[in-house]
DNA sequence: CTGAAAGCGCTTACAG
DNA sequence: CTGAAAGCGCTTACAG
């Protein structure tokens, strides 16, 4: 059924061992006796099994990617970036997506039963026993985008409390003076970090706020503005904790006429592709995607490179994008 | 992981083919030997190595899933309900992401090398050796909402030229008469068949019609509708190829204050969760994702259960959602 | 540079 | 029911 090295050995004339040479690279081969190889190969349509070479080797080239709110597009957008990266480097993603709140058991045994090389989190969050058994296995882990305070990891993320500092700054100088938080799940670092930059400045200057807690979603967003609106006061600015909630809030004032940016602004946070579609036109902050996905993926290699389990908080600047919510 | 069946054998004082039998379950064990290799594979802390299972059932838990066009809404939540019902089933996805039209050789080999238990390929367009590969190694494969002339496949998607007929009957009953496609890339079949049930029927009644060629996205359907205004004579009704065009298309209209649905109508397709956004409301073809997925993972089952390479083109039927743009 | 052979950790006929 | 042994498809010392 399966053509293995073997079989390819057979039809050009060669060990099976020099086929396997051929196929991991490093050793030394005549270009004569590889190409013969190749050939064969090719017309067999070979393919080295890498469970057998896992087997030996201990290693795999699989990163284990999880994830949960594929709603947000900018997760599948992130997604897409690490595939990309990796696929340059020879490794796959094993996506896992993680329907509650936190990891799942089976997750985790899914990722280790496959001895993936690294794991990536995303959106969703860990406990103990997870980070315990990738420990274990020495098998490097990233937070990509969330941080947690209790364990030590290497998470990376941008800035968000210096963000958060910067909206609030921004806002005053626009002239708003009593403002609104939309938080996303209270329990997210994200959130959490956007909403403490931000209320540090409004405090700071001695200007009213408000927090409304809220869950990253669209409808969040829209529901939320809908209660603000039905008590009566609109506050001078809206800052939603991304960007899927901000459409919720602006699509909400619309229904409400409520002119943005003349009688109240909007800001959300990750400048997805959407916030620039002449509907929203968004005013947000960009979260340097690529530049996470870069540092994220050097991170991985070279602790897969060698192993050191070290922990540490990178922080990648993104920028205040402006266009026409406020 | 260090700890291997012969050291659990070795504690348990029996032979490693016990230990083997015993995690390997069907085997008849008896109950005192089963208990003994449990109690020493717990105090090792043991746990069967998937790879050289792997290498010799010739069986893998991970399910390729290639997709492209991650821009789309879509296409994340069918990736999220495959990694859920496979999930259930003890299955990974091992995530392939196609920049280009077609899948890339490597793609292809990445899928191979992990010896995948079958491959679903989303809105990403095969060759010949691709299918050639699959079938030579006897691995199961599934074109989700695609199909090919061509090749004979196993295809699971909707019933496109039915919807595009009943599309087109539910705007004449609507009193539209002149109206226009704005088609997917073009060689996209679900653009094409939605396309052909659309304008038999338009053509059964005498009315005109016209295709602008676009490519699935937003900007597409946007700067499509764009060209269709500057050319001067709106017509009665849009038919977008997806709902994601039909955004560009309302936002265009909006932005040159053109009334939907008073002068013109626009469908979309999909129901993707933005079509319920208060923004669009957007009238809509659902294609249930749930059901596409649940016959695709039964096909998929069976064929990993008994290889029979049989083909067909599975049609789940939608249905039209009515809400505000038309 | 190349081949013969040992072995990675497991499953599974084959005996007993 | 259980053990000894043959492999699964590969990598990698070890010779030549």
């Amino acid at each position: 059924m399966g053509i293995n090295a073997k079989d390819v050995a057979r039809l050009a004339g060669v060990s099976q061992s020099t086929v396997s040479r051929v196929f991991f690279g490093g050793a030394s081969v005549t270009e004569k006796t590889r190409k013969k190889v190749l050939a064969a190969a090719e017309e067999l349509g070979y393919t080295p099994n890498e469970f057998a070479r896992s087997l030996i080797t201990n290693k795999t080239n699989i990163i284990g990617l999880v994830m949960k709110g594929v709603k947000n597009p900018f997760y599948p957008q992130v997604l897409k970036e690490f595939a990309l990266e990796f696929k340059k480097l020879g490794y796959g993603i094993l996506f896992v997506h993680t329907n509650n709140y936190e990891i799942e058991k089976e997750d985790i045994s899914m990722l280790l039963k496959y001895n993936v090389a690294g794991v990536i989190i995303t959106d969703a969050a860990l406990s103990l026993y997870v980070t315990e058994d990738f420990k274990k296995n020495q098998i490097p882990l990233v937070l990509f985008n969330r941080k947690t305070e209790k364990q030590d990891f290497y998470s990376v993320g941008t800035n968000n409390m210096a963000a958060g500092r910067k909206i609030a700054e921004y806002l005053i100088a626009k002239g708003c003076t009593d403002m609104v938080y939309i938080s996303g799940e209270r329990n997210t670092s994200t959130s959490i970090e956007r909403e403490k930059g931000f209320f540090d400045v409004l405090e700071k200057h001695q200007l009213p706020y408000k927090r409304y807690d809220s869950d990253f979603s669209y409808q969040g967003g829209y529901e939320t503005t809908k209660k603000v609106i039905s008590e009566g006061n609109i506050p001078s600015a809206f800052f939603a904790a991304n960007d899927i909630m901000a459409f919720g809030v602006l699509d909400a004032l619309r229904e409400h006429s409520i002119a943005v940016p003349e009688e109240t602004k909007v800001v959300g946070f990750d400048n997805i592709d959407m916030a620039n579609w002449p509907t929203y036109n968004l005013t947000t902050w960009e979260q340097p995607i690529s530049d996470m996905v870069q540092e994220t993926v050097k991170y991985m290699m070279s602790e897969i490179e060698e192993y050191t389990g070290r922990t540490g908080k990178v922080k990648i600047p993104g920028q205040l994008i402006e266009r026409k919510t406020t």
